[in-house]
DNA sequence: TAGCGAAGGTGTGATTGCGTACATAAATTT
DNA sequence: AAATTTATGTACGCAATCACACCTTCGCTA
């Protein structure tokens, strides 16, 4: 993806930015391309760069002191990854771990926050992310707390495949049971019976969603609800 | 409590604030008593008030659309109602319920606001706030997954034991249920563990915290981890 | 002081997911 | 082509929790 690309359809946080204070973010960011299991915070580490995603996708996953993993929130185009920077706190409290290779916009930490200084409108889609990113999380917990693996793997299907080009994803059983907390045969399972009713397929790490709308009836409402949120606040950027 | 006892002993993100500032701050909000039970926000619904606990304890709550509720975070005289207004954002995304009566300072949104750009010292405190609620909710989603019931009832105590004065909670299993998403017999079963370990003592609605040390050793280490988000908070403030 | 409602104790069977273990199968390397 | 690694399928016993149900006890109020 080129400059004129991106200058045309970029991160959706940059939506409201004027074509003015878009070059000038774009200017002052490289594009770099995010393989599959690449870290770009780790709890407790200093932020030294923020990104946001264009093509990628990105997990924000807490880690307990026993190993146990699970992810609380995922980042697309519509997020960024590194929000904590316009709180003033320098370190990353939560793993962020590249889970759909792809591009995006980095930019270093004091940059971002000059240009935050500098854009109101940057400003204000950020604070709306970030609220919109703190509602997630508690959706996300109360989900993984009551919803049984089934329909929080259909959920996560959706809500990765909304932030991804095309229908194949790269994902193996072993890692989707760190995603949702649960044991690999369990995602085996779950997985078998998404696949026996038609609604995916699957083969060696590699899934193709089939059938979307049989994928939202076999979720949790918990993806209404996700998708809601962000679209909430997509909304009020655009208004603003 | 007075004017006097809350302006030596205010809300502690109050405590970085210059004498005159607390004094203009205190000036512009009135002291309320809230009662067990109170609704201070409500998901969708606007913020009129945020409200910085002196020493009541009040509790952000999930319900899914199946009713089942869950508790993320609670908000004691570390932290404050209404936080999402410092992102701009009028409407709380969760439900904030008093569990614990007492004092607290009340002042309206938009003063709220006012206060916000006058005072730096205030808006700091808030973002680390805001950040160290961030990484609670995180640790509650996972803690909720993959902890037991009777340590998570542990570390609940405890961390409410810390936000309330005194060694008595008024608290029913019912409600305590509600907090941590399980059955009410559930909770039966993990508090009569603790307490026949001599760690508690309750009847009818009140529990006493015996032996905290023993609590700590029954509880998850969330507990510790929560406890670490907020010192650090705090620290932060305080060399800020 | 009788009655009522709220709070707590207990039990039973069903279900979900865990821990573990082993088998198969597809890709990758040698 | 053989060997090895990685990914997936499957099974079994166990533990936690659920859903439901019923009973007891305490404290308030009429």
């Amino acid at each position: 993806m080129d400059q004129t690309a991106v200058l045309s359809n970029p991160n959706r946080l940059l939506d409201s930015l004027t074509a003015q204070e878009l070059e000038r973010f774009v200017a002052d960011s490289d594009m770099v391309d995010l393989k599959f299991g690449q870290v770009l915070a780790e709890p407790g580490e200093r932020i030294l760069h923020v990104y946001f995603p264009i093509d990628c996708l990105a997990s924000l996953i807490v880690t307990l002191e026993s190993g146990a993993r699970l992810e609380v929130s995922m980042v697309g185009n519509e997020g960024m990854v590194g929000v904590s920077l316009m709180l003033g706190v320098q370190e990353s409290s939560i793993q962020v771990l590249v889970k759909g290779g792809g591009t995006a916009l980095r930019m270093s930490s004091a940059c971002f926050q000059d240009h935050l200084e500098r854009s109101p409108a940057l400003k204000k889609a950020i604070k709306r992310y970030l609220n919109a990113l703190m509602s997630q999380i508690a959706q996300s917990a109360a989900c993984a707390h009551f919803h049984a693996v089934e329909p929080r793997l259909a959920r996560w299907l959706l809500m990765t495949h909304d932030r991804t080009q095309g229908d194949q994803l790269h994902l193996t059983h072993e890692f989707l049971s760190s995603m949702l907390g649960v044991r690999r045969s369990g995602v085996t399972v779950a997985a078998k019976a998404l696949q026996s009713r038609g609604l995916i397929g699957y083969q060696r790490g590699k899934i193709t969603v089939h059938d979307r709308p049989g994928l939202e009836e076999a979720s949790c409402h918990c993806y209404v609800a996700d998708r809601q949120i962000y679209d909430r606040m997509l909304e009020r950027v655009a208004f603003s």
